[in-house]
DNA sequence: CGAGTGACCGCAA
DNA sequence: ATTGCGGCCACTC
């Protein structure tokens, strides 16, 4: 798991968050190596892959995105159905729900 | 093969 | 305080 793809490590990092946990763009961005890429990772997202857990995918505002497949409310609901409490379309404790790969 | 787009983030005025 | 712009990488047409 070295740099292989921008992409692959994106889906690695993806594929690492545990249950009921949230990362955001930025951090999988950063974490993948190139901080100013967190639209690589929403871009990768929409024409990449559709099996991963893209709803534990949000903005560095805790907030859910914005084109998700369905809307908001699909990815507030399948939050709330990993135990994440979502307010007003925000992750409630998203600090606290906030993970890193490096944990 | 070339150009454009995209579910974002950070800083400047 | 708010608004607007630039920037990175990969994928699609």
């Amino acid at each position: 798991m070295l740099d292989k793809n921008f992409r692959e490590k994106v889906y690695a990092i993806i594929l690492k968050v545990p249950y009921g946990r949230l990362i955001t763009y930025g951090d999988i961005a950063a974490l993948a190596g190139s901080a100013y890429a967190a639209r690589v990772v929403g871009g990768i997202a929409h024409n990449g892959d559709d099996s991963l857990p893209w709803h534990r995918l949000v903005n560095r505002f805790g907030g859910l995105a914005s084109g998700f497949p369905g809307g908001r409310e699909i990815q507030a609901q399948l939050l709330m159905a990993e135990g994440i409490v979502c307010v007003d379309f925000k992750v409630d404790k998203f600090k606290e729900l906030r993970w890193s790969p490096n944990l």
